[in-house]
DNA sequence: GGACACTTGTGAACCCGTGCACAAAGTTGC
DNA sequence: GCAACTTTGTGCACGGGTTCACAAGTGTCC
């Protein structure tokens, strides 16, 4: 379920601030859900809830992370050590969730052998031989989109089982490797969308317009 | 329409081969959807399609960029100038579907000065100023997960209407105003659920085993 | 010009996630 | 121990999105 890592959230949240127990209304509210819904998502888990006092936050926080996963390491890839690759490798927020980065792979030459978040930079040659001696089952692929497609085949062929596709290209995987895809231009394509039937382009520009200003300001 | 974004690229990959016209099925095909759904989303923009040949390429790529709004230019800034804000600064597909990186803000005043992708960062103090000199109306949050509901709120008041939210936080904002949100940790959490079920954890590791493994590989 | 092959556009069935509402279960107070 | 209150867990209905299947329209070939 999605939104497991949601409540998880919430609740480390709520423990930080010494809450014990909570009720599904609260964890809801804070988690941003329905009270409903959360309560029949804990409840594909099991009943862990106490009728008329509400889920002990540590016990359910456990029994949470039990489920994600998160009480293992797993070891990720990152292929693609340009700008994304880079603050992805650097990004805090994995080591603290379980997610080891194992090893930094890029197809430029001129880039293996430099230090990015304390890791050496590997050429791409390398990526099969990496996946087996540190046992990575997850690939995030931060490359341009024209190799997205080869660069998801290796991992698979060797072994990956699970990609996280930065790149903005339609990759196809077989069956059984789950893939799932972060596409920043097109989030920010479906705001202006929406940008667009609210206010009737009343703030969109022309880009001479948008150029003009920008001179203006920054000079 | 979500989709939309997608088909555009999957008819861009089209027009840049020569394709002159495609048939719903080939389009389906390589926007990784079900011909039906296609026929279905591209029927709610109009009959452009002729029976019996398909779509004309060039024709559909220019229907669907004036319906999504990439005709215009919208401006962006981005708030919090970290590892990732440096990365979506010089993430260089922004520039190419109509955004316009019109300022980075930094709450730190030691980054404010300091260039980035072209531009001078910019101190928080500042956003609001920016928001109306520029006329944007599009925020990008990639601050810690703390400052977020503040910068998110400052950006509102300023008058941004679409906000694209980076911080693994909840945040509020009230109605007309459009948040989407994109959590790096949630979506490897959400692999790493699947990759349990998969295979028993057998490919997960103690944290011990992972950084022997890191230790003989890369010591 | 007519038969045939192909493709769109859409009605209708289907599926799944969501939210309401309530019974079951537990707690508190007396 | 009993009544009143709180909260979970879930049956059920609703709605939006997806897919099937087919009629209607278009081009092609003879």
């Amino acid at each position: 379920m999605a939104r497991l890592p949601l409540y998880l959230r919430a609740l480390t949240g709520l423990a930080e601030r010494g809450v014990a127990t909570v009720s599904s209304e609260e964890l809801a509210a804070s988690a941003g859900v329905n009270s409903a819904k959360l309560r029949k998502d804990l409840s594909y888990l099991g009943s862990y809830g106490t009728r008329g006092v509400g889920y002990e936050v540590d016990f359910l926080r456990h029994q949470i992370s039990r489920e994600i996963g998160l009480t293992q390491d797993w070891s990720v890839v990152i292929v693609g050590i340009g700008n994304l690759g880079h603050a992805l490798a650097n990004y805090g927020g994995f080591a603290s969730r379980g997610f080891r980065i194992a090893a930094l792979v890029d197809a430029d030459p001129k880039r293996a052998g430099e230090e990015v978040a304390g890791l050496q930079v590997r050429h791409a040659d390398e990526l099969e031989d990496l996946i087996q001696q540190l046992r990575i089952s997850i690939g995030v692929v931060a490359t341009p989109a024209r190799a997205a497609q080869t660069v998801c085949d290796r991992l698979v062929a060797a072994g990956v089982t699970s990609i996280l596709n930065f790149a903005p290209a339609i990759v196809q995987v077989r069956d059984g490797v789950d893939l799932r895809k972060v596409d920043l231009s097109t989030e920010l394509q479906i705001l202006a969308y929406h940008e667009q039937r609210k206010n009737g382009a009343a703030l969109a520009l022309t880009a001479e317009q948008a150029a003009e200003l920008a001179e203006a300001v920054n000079g």
